[in-house]
DNA sequence: TTGCACTGGCGAATTTCTTCGCTACTATAA
DNA sequence: TTATAGTAGCGAAGAAATTCGCCAGTGCAA
């Protein structure tokens, strides 16, 4: 009768995440500081947050230094991927290509995004010469 | 000292809504069956979330018929989109850009896939030639 | 040394999400 | 008409996520 623990890390540990990303080691303040920037929020409640993301191993901890300095576990890519992953699964079927050709056709690039788009796609024809592919590679 | 609720639909929301996407209008037994394929679930749970998601304005419900049937009042696309836009706006900078760049990169697509991607920019670069632009978007 | 401000741990409160048991109702078949 | 099976509503149970108050400890400044 109950729920399983979400596989991605939530919102709000996803912006912690994302400051200790940015800028490396910080301490608990420092975190906050980044945090209260945009939303209004209570020290202890980014104290308990860390807590919780070191029990599930998101983080880990200097306890030499004073005050106690916290870096992510997960990079940024790894988590983006993950993120990603999940989303093609449960909303795109499975097919990277049917997310990639929405997002270009709604999400109105600029030209230089799609130049340089385009450029990375020739790189990969260029780097994977198969013609006779029919792998259809999903995620 | 509470949570808000998820601006997005919740993982078993999902579940739900790409039966109705796929099937049309449904029973709640039909909707059911589906997801007990994959998953094993009561009934009873099912009835239930699709009252949250009645509730909640995510479905409807023809309470003419009997048994009464289910639709999705948002659409597949609506919904990708606005998934989608939250990720990127969480974990890519709000640069969709980038998300498609790592994709392409990491989820290593067909080149039948590749060219067809290639084929839509040139659409759209031809859509919109706007040399000096300097626009660069971002949702 | 003593006081003060900051650090960090703990538990409780509160909301959301998901599950299911129980029950009343509805339609159909016997 | 009555028994039977499927339909749907309700409330409660319980995990997960997020918030915060309180307190003991730690280091620095006066």
């Amino acid at each position: 009768m109950a729920r399983p623990p979400s596989s991605q890390p939530t919102d709000v540990e996803l912006q912690i995440l994302r400051v200790l990303w940015e800028s490396g080691p910080c301490t608990a303040r420092e975190v906050h500081k980044s945090l209260a920037a945009d939303k209004q929020t209570n020290y202890s409640t980014t104290v308990k947050m860390l807590a919780v993301m070191f029990d599930k191993g998101m983080v880990t901890r200097d306890e030499a230094a004073y005050p106690m300095t916290f870096s992510a576990t997960v990079s940024q890519q790894q988590t983006q991927q993950s993120v990603l992953g999940d989303v093609i699964r449960k909303l795109y079927d499975g097919s990277a290509k049917s997310l990639v050709m929405q997002v270009l056709s709604s999400q109105e690039s600029s030209a230089a995004d799609l130049a340089e788009i385009r450029r990375l796609i020739e790189q990969l024809d260029a780097a994977r010469p198969v013609p006779g592919d029919r792998s259809k590679k999903r995620l």
